[in-house]
DNA sequence: GTAAGTGTATGAGTTGCATAATACAGATTA
DNA sequence: TAATCTGTATTATGCAACTCATACACTTAC
């Protein structure tokens, strides 16, 4: 469970964002039992009610499930599993464009600085 | 003056980000004049106090510059508008490929998606 | 059957942001 | 010269989102 909490989004925010991209990559499979809220929240360090929020809206979102007294699990649904992916993807792609779009890059200069900006951060 | 005010984002940050983003692309020239406090707070709705903040900070970080009593003016220094050019695309990058790199998309899918859409906003 | 683990619900507190109301100094304009 | 713009500063207030404290119901394990 690696969760650096820093960026200004709500913490309960960051921890839907982080379990819809474990969901998306595959590393969390699924199925798989997730943390308890006290759990997670004694992990983190941070009130158990904020997590109850983040599981709450995953739960909402047929993300993760929820049976008698027992740790969330992951959702079993391919089809939800599948666009969470593609809205991740969608997202980070619709940003990127937005942002060198208003920025005047010309196609022929952001190709080479996506590949080389991949390629270093396959190296670590 | 085209500023959407509808990010999660304090509104002062917006402003910010916004006139960044105006002075890297180029709309915003160097020594040009931008509205005053009062007359921006009174096109976005918003208070002059902050709009006040987001020039202050903008001021302090030498975006624009303060002559006497008149309207704020972009900074005539080439190199800070380009090193604001520089941060923003390399922010852009840097975000993008950290998403997609949590995602396992690989690099030979990535770029056909990415020439994709830029092209389409490109048409529109 | 008691303790410790689940999920869940409710209401109270905190805090950052935006607003509001003024005030003051200086320059321009009518 | 008086009105009306600039920028700047201070203090108070409101507010909504987020976080926290606490309590309750249920199940499982010892």
């Amino acid at each position: 469970m690696r969760l650096k909490l820093d960026s200004r989004a709500p913490v309960y925010v960051q921890v839907i964002q982080y379990f819809k991209e474990q969901i998306a990559s595959g590393t969390l499979e699924k199925g798989e039992e997730i943390p308890s809220r006290r759990e997670l929240a004694s992990q983190l360090k941070i009130n158990p009610n904020t997590v109850q929020r983040a599981y709450k809206e995953m739960e909402e979102a047929k993300l993760i499930y929820t049976e008698g007294n027992m740790p969330s699990k992951i959702t079993n649904d391919e089809e939800v599993i599948k666009s969470v992916r593609d809205q991740l993807l969608e997202e980070a792609i619709q940003n990127f464009i937005s942002s060198v779009h208003t920025l005047n890059i010309p196609l022929e200069e952001l190709i080479p600085l996506v590949k080389e900006n991949y390629e270093q951060v396959e190296r670590k």
